[in-house]
DNA sequence: CATGAATGAGATTTCATTCAT
DNA sequence: CATGAATGAAATCTCATTCAT
């Protein structure tokens, strides 16, 4: 194994534990020093990768917001409702299936993580490509920050059995509001053609 | 004065500098000697009174929320369409007259302070009674929460001119978005009677 | 004892304890928990009233300073060749009664601290008075610092046995080099009259 | 280019990166790490080629004491007034030349840095040669040390604007001084033989 | 010779909270 | 009620130095 390459190798480990432990506790919680120790490295070996905790806490979001963007389906072939319904099932599992780190990490506010805000905006920007629709429309871009708020606040009810509905119950439920919320757009920009969309996205 | 006029008098000092300084800054931003110097008391009295920072906090969240439920429109005289638009008229105008405060401590994504969660989910109580519909029933529930949740995402959007639609057209957006909301609540408990709303909400 | 008694009297406990140590041990060497400890009280309180270590230091400079300043003997009726020599005689048995304070926080140059150089420049002014000169001329001025700096020198080496000369000798060798520094400034400003001080000095 | 030259090479590189760092920050303000990053090289080739921080600030400090040593008139054939004369005002004239690295490494006070006061001393022994001094009589070894530390003094305030006076002038006040200086050294030492060289010191 | 990853001890300052007066 | 001195735990980040490659 080469230096560069241990070297790397330190750094994933330092990456997995601080990933382990934002998972299970808050930020303030996590101290650098626990980070170390679970990595089994020097405390000062923190900063000397990633500058800062901060720095470090970035990285993880970075990463689970990526493994969070390639679970969606974006196939041509399956047709518009199927995929979109496939990707929310598939997001819905990823979250139960690691239930603190979605609760901590992933289903948090728009503007409380800068970095996350970018992957969350990628997100919107590939349900838009599925969609057919154009992410630099303001009317688009707003509502879909809306229905990606919404769908996570209805993710969250979920992990915490707020509401009693399975998995496709919600996976409806979140169909139903994207259609308002196109609707919503075509509201504020009436130049806005949603039909064939809304049309295609009731057909399971 | 009597004793416990001047006390109250002096709670109030306190309570009005920690709600300008929660306003401006950040929880952890804010110091309990910031606190007390801006109101020019003693440090100690903070604790006095509200027993700890935290508490005190929620005292000046409580307040705020209070402040913005009674902007909402419940008079029953008033159509359904028109009455639910005033409310929302009425709400995004304060945020737009308080921006800071807005940002800062209205709109926060939900769970993210306890004792504010309540005071949202009374207004979603009201919302409920506005339209006639149970905020028992858990499909009501979850999608109020989702509903508020996206709204509270659009009117942060408007005040950080992340689109550029007024008012109105938010009012109207958010009805519709509002009606997708309700339609999904059916779709999760079709038993859930909403047609008469939907045509209501139709009417401005 | 009142409230503000007690606190003056932790204050001077704090202000006791470092200044113990910084005669002791050099500024870094002298960490604020030492300080708190030696003063038997919490941490935190070094900083509640000196704001930081360097405030603190900074007033335990000034004391001695003003000490120092006191052994000067400025009585109009001792004649002034009398009078110098009896305020170098008790600073130098001030600094070798004081040998560690003296090496660690008198004897250092110009412009190390702050704020001891302006309880230098009072010195100069007090020496100035006696001489019946003008501090605020720039010769006078320029050479009472270049004496100063050197008689610190002669002090220095003095403490270190880098000579063998008792203090009779160096307080002759300091009143030799002040005769020369004082033609200096005649030097650099012909209209400077020292003629009569340098007689007077010359009588012991 | 052979493997030593190169190695000398590098070590040069660092070398005038320190200086340079050095000159223009305090000791505890430049890292190794900015050492190398300067000079371009590993951050642990500091350590190879010096040992540590403190090896390679002595290093720096020694080379700029050897070239302030080097400035000094010692030819015999120029009569002792015009040769002190003239290596004073090199010595000024270089100071003023090099602000910076005169104020933060050469005028600082001795005992301030072991390795540099070894250079003062040179300093001070060439000194004596050109007056025709024994360095070794404790009187005119305490008194050239004073000499110099005034003399550091004067160029410092020089160098800081705190006196109006010209090159010329200050060289002239350090003559006086020096003057003043050595009839010191005789009083400690009245075997002293001074009375010819404050003669030829008289005449420029 | 050169590299730069790894070490790890360490210190200042902050701040919520308490409590004697 | 009001005061503000006192407490003390805690945590980030720094940085000289080492050493395997």
């Amino acid at each position: 194994m080469s230096r560069a390459a241990t070297a790397a190798a330190t750094r994933e480990k330092v990456l997995a534990a601080a990933r382990e432990l934002f998972i299970t506790s808050s930020y303030d919680d996590v101290k650098a020093a626990d980070i170390a120790r679970a990595a089994g490295v020097a405390h000062g070996l923190v900063f000397h990768h990633f500058g800062s905790k901060q720095g470090l806490y970035r990285e993880v979001l970075c990463a689970i917001g990526r493994e969070v963007l390639d679970l969606h389906v974006s196939d041509p072939a399956v047709p518009l409702g199927k995929r979109i319904r496939q990707s929310h099932r598939a997001h819905l599992t990823y979250l139960l299936a690691h239930r603190d780190l979605a609760l901590n990490l992933v289903l948090r506010p728009w503007g409380a993580e800068e970095p996350f805000d970018r992957v969350r905006d990628d997100g919107n920007r590939k349900l838009c490509e599925n969609l057919g629709l154009d992410f630099e429309r303001p009317a688009v871009r707003a509502v879909l920050r809306m229905y990606t708020t919404a769908a996570d606040q209805l993710a969250r009810d979920h992990l915490l059995d707020a509401h009693p509905f399975d998995v496709d119950q919600v996976v409806e439920m979140l169909m139903t509001v994207l259609a308002g919320a196109l609707r919503a757009a075509r509201v504020a920009d009436p130049s806005l053609e949603v039909d064939r969309v809304l049309d295609e996205l009731a057909r399971p």
